[in-house]
DNA sequence: AAGCAAATCACATCTTTATGCGACCCTGAT
DNA sequence: ATCAGGGTCGCATAAAGATGTGATTTGCTT
């Protein structure tokens, strides 16, 4: 048996999905609650292994009360059950340690089964949110498609100022004299339009060269 | 009509696939290869809206004919369908801009879905991936709880810092004199146990502390 | 009231970076 | 054979950054 905690305002929509799972065999719904005053109290006492979270909750929100779960029982799964399907929103409680993030459009049979997969290690995620995420991941790259034409020894050199290094740590790491690092520097910052170390570091993380 | 191209070297798969699809209503199967050998003039005469993509394939890997896609045509997009479920191959494929992640265990009837999914601009993706996904955003942050208190003015600081300005350009930008950026940079340099202008702004970012 | 950390500024000194101007060697392309 | 570009090095100067020492003010805690 899997035990639910449920957090939901809305006293329909609370009632609907309770329904929902305490007909579901495996699912044991143990706390329905329409907010968060309590639930440092709930958690430790229900000891739930999903939690399903609404966003837009009276006082605490359900964002901030993901890593209040989180620090009472880290292995509690928790998934986001909402209306909001905007950036910010998703990344936040993702940040704070949701496993699962719905829209709440999500036909009852698929919030069933996404319970069973959040709690087997998967993360249920709405196809368009899914999007955001890899959004996020592929615009890191979209720049490397501007080509710098950085030399092997020029991509040497940057990594090591992306390391930290200073001139005469790289110098010392390539076998090379400190003139001639300051030479290949002088030309990777032609290459990449700067004129100081920390842009030249910045555009290299920003764009991915290194 | 959706046009679905399929990429698939093992020949009794494809042909199930390829059954599958053929059979659904409002998808058009405009092709399956064995191999990328002409990928490009595939995807070019054929203009399919939904790419389904092998990894293991002989030749051009699935991986690296991603981006050879999306350099033709933008638009398409590209649903990886394999049995690897290791994150560098997760990863990579993202970040070559797939735009779904499916494994093969997956029921047909999902397949199915997951390509209407991804043509209208969803991210399908089996919830073992999108866990490893979302893994990534958590580790992110979870250096942040090292709490190295900076004090409000020193974040400024090193804002500007991660910005790429000069000690002058910062001086200015908050309206105080240099020699008072110098000092809160000590002061940050002493907290964040580093001592140069680089391996700060390294570790702000690595540590998220902006 | 005393103590303390944050924020402000100053001056001095030394190190690191930035940049200008050359130079030599090697390799692959014209 | 010449030429371009990468990689190597040197010297010199100017700008930026790192560090030491110390001082004043403000606001919060004890």
């Amino acid at each position: 048996m899997i035990k639910v905690v449920y957090y939901e305002d809305n006293r329909n929509l609370r009632e609907g999905i309770t329904f929902l799972l305490q007909a579901t065999p495996q699912l044991e719904l143990v706390g329905a609650f329409a907010d968060c005053r309590n639930i440092q109290e709930e958690i430790r006492t229900l000891q739930p292994d999903v939690v399903l979270m609404d966003i837009d909750l009276p006082g605490m929100s359900g964002i901030e009360a993901v890593p209040v779960v989180k620090a009472i029982a880290p292995q509690t799964q928790v998934m986001m059950l909402t209306v909001f399907d905007n950036e910010e929103k998703i990344f936040q409680a993702i940040r704070n340690g949701a496993s699962g993030y719905l829209l709440k459009h999500t036909p009852p049979s698929e919030i069933v089964e996404a319970i069973f997969d959040v709690h087997k290690g998967g993360s249920p995620m709405t196809a368009n949110v899914a999007r955001k995420v890899l959004q996020f991941f592929q615009q890191q790259r979209s720049a490397k498609t501007e080509d710098y034409n950085l030399s092997a020894r020029e991509l040497d050199i940057i990594k090591g100022l992306v390391s930290g290094y200073s001139y005469k740590l790289i110098a010392d790491e390539l076998h090379i004299s400190i003139d001639t690092v300051r030479s290949h520097i002088r030309h990777i910052y032609d290459k990449l339009h700067v004129n100081s170390k920390t842009e030249a570091i910045l555009k290299a993380m920003k764009e991915g060269l290194v």
